[in-house]
DNA sequence: AGGGTCACGTGACAATGTCACTGAGTGTTG
DNA sequence: CAACACTCAGTGACATTGTCACGTGACCCT
C-alpha cells in the first residue's frame, strides 16, 4: 500500500482482521459497519442467483478497497451481494462513523477512498462489458494469456476448468469443449489441474478478432 | 427534487443547459469538467461493442445523477461509456474544482452526492444481476409489467420491438420471436409500434418460476 | 483393495444470438 | 395519385452458449 493508515485515520481507531480461505465477509442483506481494506490476500465478490449460480463481480486484492462497502456506507444501504475469502487474508476494519469523519477532514484519506473506488468501478464495468461483448473464446484466451507467470519459460498454468469458468462467467463443459478444441489447434495442452499455454502468440490473435 | 441547488453550492456557480432529445452528453474517453444533474428529461448511458452493439448500464431521470461522471470526477479519470438524451433534458452542471469544495466543506451536498451514487449503484447492479440469471422471456415480462399505466385500464404500451431488445439486453428478432409466442397463448396483443397487455397476472407468473 | 471425492469428457438438447432476406405499413414528394 | 424511402416486423437457417445427465479416470485415505 502507498499510504499510511495510521496517518490517516488514527491509529486507535483502526483494527485489524485475520481470516482464513473460504470464509464468508458479508452476505446478502448484511448491514455495512465498517469500511474494509485487504492488506493481504484476495478476495472475491459476486452476485448469487436464485439457483447456486454466483456471478463474479471483481476481486479484491492488496491495498484495495470494495465498492460495495464503500457505497453501502456513503449511501447507507445493505449489502446485496457476498464476499468470499479466496486465500487468507488480512483486513483493516475502520467503523463507520470514524469512516464519515476522516471522509469530511482528511484529504489524504477522501483521495484514497474515491481513488480507489472509481478505479474499482472502472475495473468492475470493463468486465460487464467484457462479458456483453466477448465471446467465450476470446475471454478465455484472455485470462490464460493474463495468469502467464512471465518469469517462467514453462507456462503452466494451475486453474481447474471450474475455476476458469468461474473467471470467465461460463460453465464448466464449456471451459472443458472449448479448451479441447484449443488443444486440438495447439494453442494449449491440458493437465488434470492445469493448463500449460504452447502458443501464447497465436493465443493473443483470437482476442483481437 | 428534494433540494435547493442553489442552497448546496451556491447560486454563482451553478450552470444550467438545455439539450434536444438524441444528443450525445459524453463518450467514451471524454474528460469530466462537471458534475451532472438531471433536472427534466432522460438520459441513457450505455457501453459500445467493437461493433455497432449498444448495451444500457442505466438510466439517469429527473433529480438523478450519473454514476460515471461522479466516479471520473472523484477519481479524475475518463469517461468510458456514452450518455444520450432519450427525451429533450434539462441539466444543471456543476464545475468539477466547485464540486470538490462543496465535497469537502458542505454536508447536505456530500449526502447528496454519495446517497444518488450508491442508490444508482444498486439499480445497476441489479440490472446487471438480472440480465445474468433472468432468462429472456422474464426479463420481457418485468419490462412490459412495468410499462403498463395504471391510470389506463387498457395497458397498450408504445414501445417497439427494438427499443424492447435494448431493453432488456437482447437482439431485436429474439423479442419478436417471444412476443410471438406471448401472443399465441393469450398474454398480449401485437401492433405496429405497440404491445397490448391482455393478461398482466399470467404475465407476472412468468417472473416467478 | 475399496470407497470417496474431485476433475474432466461427452452426448443430447434448450435457449439465445446472428445473418440474410422478405414484406407490410407509413410518410413524403414530385 | 404513383413512386419512393424508411421504419418496423416476420422468418428460416444456422452458430454459439448453457444445461442436464451421465460416465470415467485420477488421486487420496484408511
Amino acid at each position: 500500500m502507498q499510504f499510511s493508515v495510521d496517518e490517516l485515520v488514527g491509529a486507535e481507531s483502526v483494527l485489524t482482521k485475520q481470516l482464513p480461505e473460504n470464509q464468508t465477509l458479508f452476505s446478502l442483506g448484511d448491514e455495512c459497519s465498517h469500511y474494509v481494506i485487504v492488506q493481504t490476500g484476495m478476495v472475491r465478490v459476486e452476485l448469487l442467483s436464485t439457483m447456486g449460480q454466483h456471478l463474479l463481480l471483481y476481486r479484491i486484492q492488496e491495498g484495495q478497497s470494495c465498492i460495495m462497502t464503500t457505497s453501502c456506507l456513503m449511501g447507507n444501504s445493505r449489502y446485496f451481494a457476498q464476499a468470499i475469502s479466496e486465500t487468507p487474508v488480512e483486513l483493516i476494519l475502520i467503523p463507520q462513523a470514524i469512516f464519515h469523519t476522516n471522509l469530511k477532514e482528511t484529504l489524504t484519506f477522501r483521495e484514497f477512498v474515491f481513488n480507489n473506488f472509481s478505479e474499482r468501478l472502472a475495473v468492475m464495468l470493463d468486465r460487464t462489458a467484457d462479458l456483453a461483448i466477448c465471446s467465450v473464446d476470446q475471454r478465455l484466451a484472455a485470462v490464460l494469456l493474463a495468469h502467464i507467470n512471465p518469469h517462467n519459460k514453462d507456462h503452466l498454468i494451475s486453474l481447474t476448468h471450474e475455476q476458469l469458468a468461474i473467471e470467465i462467467g461460463s460453465a464448466r463443459e464449456v471451459v472443458s469443449r472449448r479448451l479441447s478444441q484449443f488443444e486440438k489447434i495447439g494453442l494449449v495442452e491440458k493437465q488434470r489441474g492445469f493448463i500449460r499455454i504452447i502458443d501464447p502468440e497465436k493465443l493473443s490473435l483470437l482476442l483481437a478478432s
